[in-house]
DNA sequence: GACTATCATAAGGCATGCCTAAACATTGAG
DNA sequence: CTCAATGTTTAGGCATGCCTTATGATAGTC
């Protein structure tokens, strides 16, 4: 299978609404790691091992024993994918005449191999509805796209070009970081990644070795 | 990922269409592997590889050192999945104002996801247009859908007379019901249905017991 | 007929995404 | 506070689909 656009495979994007529309469907957040198991037909090994990664990613917030939650990144991207969904849940229902129950079937594969171009344009041909055949509201373009790409410089690949978007470590660490020059705006770049994970990176012409710890508190926004 | 439909995987689905379009195209039956590595971008021992599954599942029909050619299963399954590609591809150009080129582009991806029912009702909310955006052919729903009449050996009835369409099984199965001399188009005759569904059946004088996991993998068409 | 370029095949690897089994941690009910 | 139910993790496995490396087979040219 082939990736679909710089980020979400198909799975990852299932467990994204599977949790987007929990909270839809007026569960509390954190949602339930056993919900998501059922929801998805899937063991709980399997969704720990899922989660954890969309967590190293920035795309979930996980703790342990509580569940899920997404974070704004995450909300965004399944906002941009239920609204695939419910554009093509509209067109195969209202004017296919498939019936809304199928439509979401199909409109539930549809929507990971739809470009957010499409979604537009169809959205457009549609008469930009605001429900899906099925009563959910459709989120808007804009706010499913505008969330820039934000992720943890403990899971950068070498050679990445990066913005600091934001830090986040206890105080002694903080400090360190300060002092070297890594502040939310600084531009840096990923040399190497050491066999702990651990990053070697480039900051206005110095060169830091950072450990996984400081590492995981760094966001980072592609540049 | 999750298998499509009972049979073809995304990747096997691109290879067959890439034999398909090349005889569209104009190149001689059977048509190289090195062809086919070119339009898929892979090896040619991924080409290799697929393409003799495919053999093994009675899809294509491979010659050593001469090429692919698709069988008339195969040959009904790229249509159906061209047929749908055109189909979208008319309705991302026509209805949602797409260049041809870029309509393809995603017409590429929905050709995997979308059912033969779907492909239906779009053809006829198109107007059942007869060729795609680019010019081609759009194959007839009938074209595309009159796979023969397949059926798993585990629903047999004992008298049934049929050859073997297609073997699909866990290596360890497999190589053992190859070396019993079950392959694909070979003639088998059911003499007796079990009582847990397993059946007897006759092979070029042989007679053999097939438990039913092994009747479950091996497709027959009725003679 | 020998040779070279292409093709075939075997063997081993990697990533994704799922699984089971088994050991362990936490929570919340009583 | 104890204990059972639930959740977490680690470890090992499997299938798909791709890769590289390396060896063997073939075809068509000279």
């Amino acid at each position: 299978m082939v990736q679909h656009q710089a980020g979400t495979s198909e799975s990852e994007e299932m467990y994204l609404i599977t949790v987007a529309r929990a909270v839809e469907d007026g569960r509390s957040e954190p949602v339930s790691m056993s919900h998501v198991a059922t929801q998805l037909d899937v063991t709980g090994v399997s969704v720990n091992q899922m989660i954890r990664k969309l967590d190293a990613r920035g795309y979930v917030d996980y703790e342990p024993y509580r569940g899920v939650s997404l974070t704004d990144h995450g909300r965004a991207v399944a906002s941009s994918i239920l609204r695939r969904r419910r554009l093509w849940g509209v067109f195969l229902s209202e004017q296919l005449g498939m019936t809304p129950a199928r439509a979401d079937d199909v409109a539930c594969d549809l929507e990971h191999v739809t470009p957010d171009e499409v979604a537009d344009l169809l959205s457009e041909f549609l008469g930009d509805p605001s429900t899906g055949p099925q009563g959910r509201a459709i989120p808007s373009g804009a706010d499913a796209v505008s969330v820039p790409v934000t992720q943890p410089l403990s899971v950068t690949a070498a050679g990445t070009r990066a913005s600091i978007v934001s830090i986040d470590l206890p105080e002694a660490l903080a400090a360190f970081v300060t002092e070297q020059g890594l502040d939310p705006g600084a531009s840096i770049e990923v040399l190497g990644v050491g066999r702990h994970g651990d990053r070697l990176v480039a900051v206005d012409g110095a060169c830091l070795h950072l450990g996984t710890d400081i590492a995981d508190g760094i966001r980072l926004e592609a540049r």
